[in-house]
DNA sequence: CTGATTGCAAATGCTTTGCACGCCA
DNA sequence: TGGCGTGCAAAGCATTTGCAATCAG
């Protein structure tokens, strides 16, 4: 988390007239420990492997604090968890390309695509808030060569795959 | 419901060894008989409100097979219940906006989008598979009147105004 | 001190499922 | 007749909440 994170969550604390604890401070690292996306239960796992005295009601409730400050974006992934994204405070146009093979995510940003965006909404009569865009696609060399990277490397790792079902 | 899509059910039912029944044609038939999205579980206030006899956990299973049979596509509203549309065997590659104010629902298609849209998939190294854009907005008319009509039509009609908290 | 925060467990609310019965093919 | 489909109630599961104890300022 960088400075400019800190600061703006100081000032949304102090403006709520909020206290800094030692478990909102932890898990708030925590969530920005990494560029990856994770879901309410990642989150607390991260805490708990860090031994960090936090219940899951307070990482929940410590996630919404960071939502309602602006810092964690909400992001549909097409699971049926939340995901929240820590990287919208550096890139706020970011958009999102799933693999739907092996569920990995690819974040990328496009000046043509958001200038398109923006005039189709103003077009439209609406004044633009917020546009998610969220690309489902499979590698080529998937389909050509029947493995792709990402799958092998979401093996490796076990990470878990893209959940359908609750 | 048009033909091509009793067709394509038909078609689904006989090759999944499936069968016709009273309860499932009628829900399907609700399903498509208004182009606007719904939830599961105004889907089944369609079915109770017709009288039909069919239960709830009925109409999450027919929901659940026409989305797998490509008829129903479940859709991000932005809400925490699941929504679907039924219009994308119409247009399968039409987007969503959504009134940040009223919740209300636009769709609309736009080929440069699309295009635009498939260039950068294949440009990560992808093989585009299905795109949804979903745009965040509110009315012009909002910011400078102060009302915007899709807000008094949702007003009116006693409309469920997006929900935000589960 | 005072009231915000935490932890726990219970509650919520949507969705899914096990099972016995009924009905389509 | 065989077994898919249905209804009911119970189970699941992520998330939220009530409440008493605790802690920050």
């Amino acid at each position: 988390m960088d400075d400019a994170a800190t600061a703006k969550l100081d000032d949304f604390i102090r403006r709520k007239g909020m206290r800094r604890t030692p478990q909102r401070e932890a898990i708030v690292q925590l969530a920005f420990a990494e560029d990856e996306h994770f879901t309410s239960e990642e989150l607390f796992d991260r805490v708990r492997r860090k031994n960090i005295n936090a219940s899951r009601a307070t990482v929940y409730r410590t996630i919404a604090l960071l939502v309602e400050a602006g810092l964690l974006q909400e992001i549909d992934l097409g699971g049926d968890l939340k995901t929240y994204d820590p990287n919208f405070l550096d890139k706020p146009t970011h958009n999102h390309l799933v693999c739907v093979d092996c569920g990995k995510v690819i974040e990328f940003e496009d000046s043509h695509l958001e200038l398109l965006n923006d005039c189709l909404t103003r077009r439209l009569g609406f004044r633009p808030k917020r546009q998610s865009i969220k690309i489902e696609a499979c590698c080529e060399q998937l389909r050509t060569k029947g493995s792709c990277p990402s799958l092998i490397e979401a093996r490796l790792s076990r990470k878990r795959l893209p959940v359908r079902k609750r």
